[in-house]
RNA sequence: GGUCCGUUCGUCUAGGGGUUAGGACGCCAGGUUUUCAUCCUGGUAACAGGGGUUCGAUUCCCCUACGGACUACCA
C-alpha cells in the first residue's frame, strides 16, 4: 500500500497571484484529487520585508472562486499545521543545527558587503562568484575559523547565517516527472544560505522541512525552481529523509514580447492576468478575470490546457473531467505564451451553457444600475441575445434598443435602407400591426411577409427600414422576435417616429 | 558570463523512424441569418539550421542557433 498522495501549493504572500501561480495551484489540485489525495495550502512568508497585507486572503479567495479549494491550510488544520511559515519559525533552527552537527552545514559570518565585494571582483574578471568547496576555506565561516574564533564571534553576538555544505566532485542524478533524468555536477552548486541572520530560514530550508513534516509526496511547482532541485534533493539526503517526487511545470510567458509572465504585465490592462481584482497600495486597480466578467469554469479550462492536454481533440473540460483525465506525464515541457483571445472563446462557450434565467437575473441588476424601468420579459430578451455575447455585460451593448427607443439611425445603413417609398411602406406596416392582436413572432412573420409578397416588392425594402426603425442600426436577432418582445404600442410608436424622421 | 531546461502553423498543441504532419484559437472565404453576431463548411499556415545513424528522419544521437529559467541572508 503506497502512501497517501499529498501535494502542496506554497505561494509567497507578496501580492496577488497571477495566472501562472493559479495554474500551479490547479495542477496540484487536479493531481491530488485524481489520486484521492490532499491538497495543502502553505503560506511561505519567511521574508517579512516582502509581506503584503491582504495577499493571503487574496490567494484563498482566488482558489475558492475557481472551485479549487485546499483541504488543509490556514484556518483549516488537518493535523499538520500551522500552515504559515512565520508561525512555524521556531521549528527551523533545530533542523539547521542538526545539519551542522552532521557536518552538512556550517556557520558563515561574511557580511553582505563583503560578499558583494567578492561578486563585483569576480564580475570584473568575467567570472561568477560561487561560495562553495573551492573557496569556502578562504571565507569567514566555522570551517575556516578555529572553534575558538567561531565561539568568539558568537560571544560578540555577530551576525551569522547557516550555509549548506554542498558536496564536491559528485554527479547528481535527479529525476523530474515531466523532464525525465537530469544530471548535475555538484561542483557547480553553491553553498546556499539555509538560515538567515534575522532568525528566519530561507525558502530552501523551510520548504524541505515543511514538505517533510507535512508528508508531501509530490512537489509540483514552477520551472523557476528547477535550478534548486539539486540543493533540495541534497537536503533530503542530508536529513536522511525520503525524497518526494518532483514535477517542474513549464512557465507561462507574456502573450507579446519576451520572457515569463510577471505581475507587472497586469498593469497595462489589455487583458487580465490576475484571477481577482487587486488594488495596489498606490491606488492602481489591476483587473481580474472575475471582475471582467469571466466565468471560473472558463478560466480553469483555459489554464488547464496551457501546458497540458489529453492527447485527443477534446478541449472542453470541466473540473470533474480534469480530475479524471489530468496526468503530469502529459504536461508539455516548453513554456507557453498565454492567449487572451482563446480565453474569450472558452468564456463564450461556458456562458452559452448558463441558463437564461440566471443570465436574466444578472442582466436585471445591470438594468437597475442603468436606471432602466421595463415591463419587458428579461428572460426572453436574454434568450434572443445570448448567443452573441461573451460577457453578461455585453447584453446591454447588444440589446439596449429593447429598452430605449433609437434616437438616431445609423447613417450608412439609413442611406441604404431609407428610400423615397419607405414612409409609405412603413405606414402600411403600422396598419398591419394595428389590425392584429396576435403578436407572436410567428404570426407577425406570416402577416408581414404575406403582405410583402402580395405587394410584389423586395423584402429588403421592407425589412431593412423596419429594422432600422426599431433598432436604430442593422444588428440584432430575428426582426419579428424583436417586434414581438417590444409589443404593439412600442413597435408602432417606433415606426411612426421613423416615418416622421423621413418626412 | 556560468549552470540547467526547452524548440511542430502567428498562438495553444497532437503525433512520432515510412502520415496528404492532425485539432483548437486567430485570420480569410462561402453558407445560414433577407441585418449583425452566433453557428456550419472550407481555406491559410509549422517540424529552427547543420551533421550523423538508417533503405528511409520531423521523429533517435551530436553540434550550432535561438528562446527561457536560475545565478540574493526573495520566494
Amino acid at each position: 500500500m503506497s502512501k497517501k498522495v499529498r501535494v502542496r501549493f506554497a505561494p509567497s504572500p507578496t501580492g496577488p497571484l497571477h495566472i501562472g501561480g493559479v495554474r500551479t495551484a490547479l495542477y496540484n489540485y487536479l493531481f491530488a484529487k485524481k489520486h484521492a489525495g490532499d491538497f495543502v495550502l502553505r503560506i511561505e512568508d519567511t521574508d517579512q520585508s516582502r509581506y503584503v497585507e491582504g495577499a493571503e486572503k487574496y490567494i484563498i479567495d482566488s482558489l475558492n472562486w475557481l472551485s479549487i479549494p485546499f483541504d488543509e491550510g490556514p484556518g483549516k488544520d488537518g493535523g499538520f499545521g500551522p500552515y504559515r511559515q512565520s508561525e512555524r519559525k521556531h521549528l527551523y533552527k533545530e533542523y539547521a543545527e542538526e545539519l551542522i552537527a552532521s557536518g552538512n552545514a556550517y556557520y558563515a559570518f561574511d557580511t553582505t558587503e563583503e560578499l558583494n565585494e567578492h561578486r563585483k571582483y569576480h564580475e570584473s574578471k568575467g567570472k561568477t562568484f560561487i561560495y562553495n568547496w573551492h573557496n569556502r576555506l578562504k571565507l569567514i565561516n566555522s570551517l575556516s575559523l578555529t572553534s575558538e574564533e567561531t565561539q568568539a564571534k558568537f560571544d560578540r553576538s555577530e551576525n551569522f547565517v547557516i550555509r549548506f555544505k554542498s558536496p564536491q566532485d559528485e554527479t547528481l542524478h535527479l529525476k523530474d516527472i515531466i523532464r525525465g533524468d537530469i544530471e548535475i555536477d555538484s561542483n557547480t552548486l553553491d553553498d546556499k544560505v539555509l538560515f538567515k541572520s534575522d532568525g528566519m530560514p530561507t525558502y530552501h530550508l523551510a520548504n524541505i522541512v515543511d514538505d517533510h513534516l507535512m508528508e508531501i509526496t509530490h512537489v509540483i511547482r514552477g520551472e523557476e525552481w528547477l535550478p534548486s532541485l539539486a540543493l533540495h534533493v541534497l537536503l533530503y539526503r542530508a536529513f536522511n529523509w525520503e525524497v518526494p517526487q518532483f514535477a517542474h511545470l513549464p512557465l507561462i510567458m507574456k502573450p507579446v514580447g519576451k520572457g515569463k509572465l510577471s505581475k507587472r504585465d497586469g498593469e497595462d490592462g489589455h487583458f487580465p492576468i490576475f484571477p481577482l481584482e487587486w488594488k495596489t497600495e498606490n491606488g492602481t486597480v489591476l483587473s481580474g478575470y472575475r471582475e471582467d466578467g469571466y466565468l471560473p469554469e472558463a478560466v480553469v479550462n483555459m489554464l488547464a490546457l496551457l501546458g497540458w492536454n489529453l492527447g485527443t481533440n477534446q478541449e472542453i473540460f470541466n473540473l470533474k473531467d480534469l480530475v479524471e483525465d489530468f496526468d503530469l506525464e502529459r504536461v508539455h515541457k516548453a513554456g507557453a505564451k498565454f492567449d487572451p483571445e482563446k480565453t474569450k472563446w472558452f468564456q463564450h462557450h461556458y456562458l452559452q451553457k448558463l441558463n437564461d434565467s440566471v443570465l436574466a437575473e444578472q442582466f436585471s441588476k445591470i438594468l437597475n444600475k442603468k436606471g432602466v424601468n421595463t415591463t419587458l420579459d428579461i428572460t426572453t430578451v436574454v434568450s434572443l441575445l445570448k448567443e452573441r455575447i461573451v460577457f453578461v455585460t455585453d447584453l446591454w451593448e447588444q440589446g439596449e434598443y429593447f429598452f430605449v427607443a433609437p434616437e438616431s439611425y445609423d447613417e450608412k445603413a439609413s442611406k441604404k435602407a431609407f428610400k423615397t417609398e419607405t414612409p409609405e411602406i412603413l405606414k402600411n406596416i403600422v396598419k398591419l400591426l394595428k389590425e392584429t392582436d396576435d403578436f407572436s413572432s410567428k404570426s407577425l412573420d406570416t402577416i408581414i411577409k404575406g403582405w410583402i409578397a402580395s405587394q410584389e416588392i423586395g423584402f429588403g425594402k421592407v425589412m431593412m427600414p423596419l429594422r432600422l426603425a426599431l433598432v436604430g442600426e442593422m444588428k440584432g436577432p430575428e426582426l419579428f422576435e424583436i417586434v414581438s418582445v417590444l409589443g404593439k404600442t412600442e413597435a408602432i410608436s417606433r415606426i411612426e417616429t421613423a416615418i416622421e424622421f423621413l418626412a
